[in-house]
DNA sequence: AATAGAATACCGCATATGAGGTATGTATTT
DNA sequence: AAATACATACCTCATATGCGGTATTCTATT
């Protein structure tokens, strides 16, 4: 028996899923909850399995209640529920903790399957999600840098200094120099740090 | 009709394969390839809707050969088949461009599921690969730092020096500077570019 | 009561760095 | 043929940075 809860503010919505997850052998839903703020203590008293949340809620958002859920227990497993495709609000709840994406127009069964999925140690997404987030992961193929000046940043972040570089690539340190004042320029940044948070973000190395 | 195309060198897996998908209405593979090198020029001149790519090649590796085949084709779909699990190879097969990742062991119906969930725009993988992935957004909760050099760490990888940190902070710039040194000690990292790489790439902040 | 860790603050010194220049040769594109 | 981008090299200067210290206060934990 999968023990599952629900956040959710829309209570016809809450309704159905609520049906939805007691209706169907296996599953228990036997809690729900209209807000974080009432969902936080809830949940960490009841411990279910598998944790529904929405993602807009009024007040503490539901990614914010995923943050302080996985501090207090870290093992929880919390599937996202939401109408929501933008990138900053799947990759926030990601960075959450939240161990499963679905779109709120996901079919009954899907829904389902999701539910025993993430109880079985996996990690469910919608499709379109599942491709942003495999997508996420590749470098930048636009890169404003010259091929030596991707070289020059990549050592950078690697924590070299300029006559470190200067020997390992058989240039002067001034020239070291004049490639990193163009990549400043190019990458509109002006410390090493913002250059290598830069690379970072935005995969340029 | 969904044309697929097998990179494999074990060729009863290979066969296997080409079975299962011409045996299927609506799925067709025309073309098999026992290693990367023949399956570059042949892909890019017989495009595929979806590659069926081993990881473990002899000679070039899939992975080496999903990147070769990406700069020429981004659009090209390619799902990873493998039996390895490991951090590295996962995450190198994303980063080189892979649009899914399954397991060896993946049943036919559940393959031929996951080429059509390519084919739609999906990104299939594997329940364990599916954790893995998600998992790998969230920010380490084991850091060495306290929450006030946790503070100053994330200021420097926004570029800020020790002044305008001082004064946002409301301390001094010596006080700013003794953190980060102790930040550099605890992260065993020397300069503020390793420690903004450190920091990103541990998910320290 | 003692100890350890964290946060705060300061000093000095040698070197690294960012910002402002100029310049030359090559390769590519128009 | 001209223009553009790239890689190379050098100069100066003010400031930032890394590294070596010391020290006080507060808060946990033992």
């Amino acid at each position: 028996m999968i023990h599952v809860a629900i956040v959710e503010d829309d209570l016809d919505i809450q309704r159905t899923l609520a049906l939805i997850i007691d209706g169907t052998p296996g599953f228990s839903c036997m809690y729900t909850y209209n807000d974080a703020e009432s969902a936080i203590p809830g949940i960490l008293d009841y411990k279910p399995d598998v944790v529904l949340m929405d993602v807009n809620l009024p007040g503490m958002s539901g990614i914010e209640c995923v943050k302080k859920l996985k501090v207090e227990r870290p093992e929880m497993d919390i599937l996202m529920l939401t109408i929501r495709t933008d990138d900053d609000t799947i990759f926030d709840s990601l960075c959450a903790g939240a161990t499963g994406y679905l779109l709120k127009h996901t079919p009954p069964v899907q829904l389902l399957k999701s539910v025993k999925e993430v109880f079985e140690g996996g990690a469910p997404m919608s499709m379109e999600i599942a491709r942003k987030v495999l997508t996420s992961f590749r470098p930048s193929i636009y890169t404003p840098l010259s091929e030596r000046e991707t070289d020059i940043l990549r050592k950078i972040c690697e924590g070299h200094n300029y006559k470190t570089i200067a020997e390992e690539l058989f240039i002067s340190g001034h020239t070291v120099r004049t490639h990193l004042k163009n990549i400043y320029k190019k990458l509109h940044v002006n410390s090493r740090a913002e250059a290598v948070k830069k690379a970072y973000k935005n995969k340029l190395i």
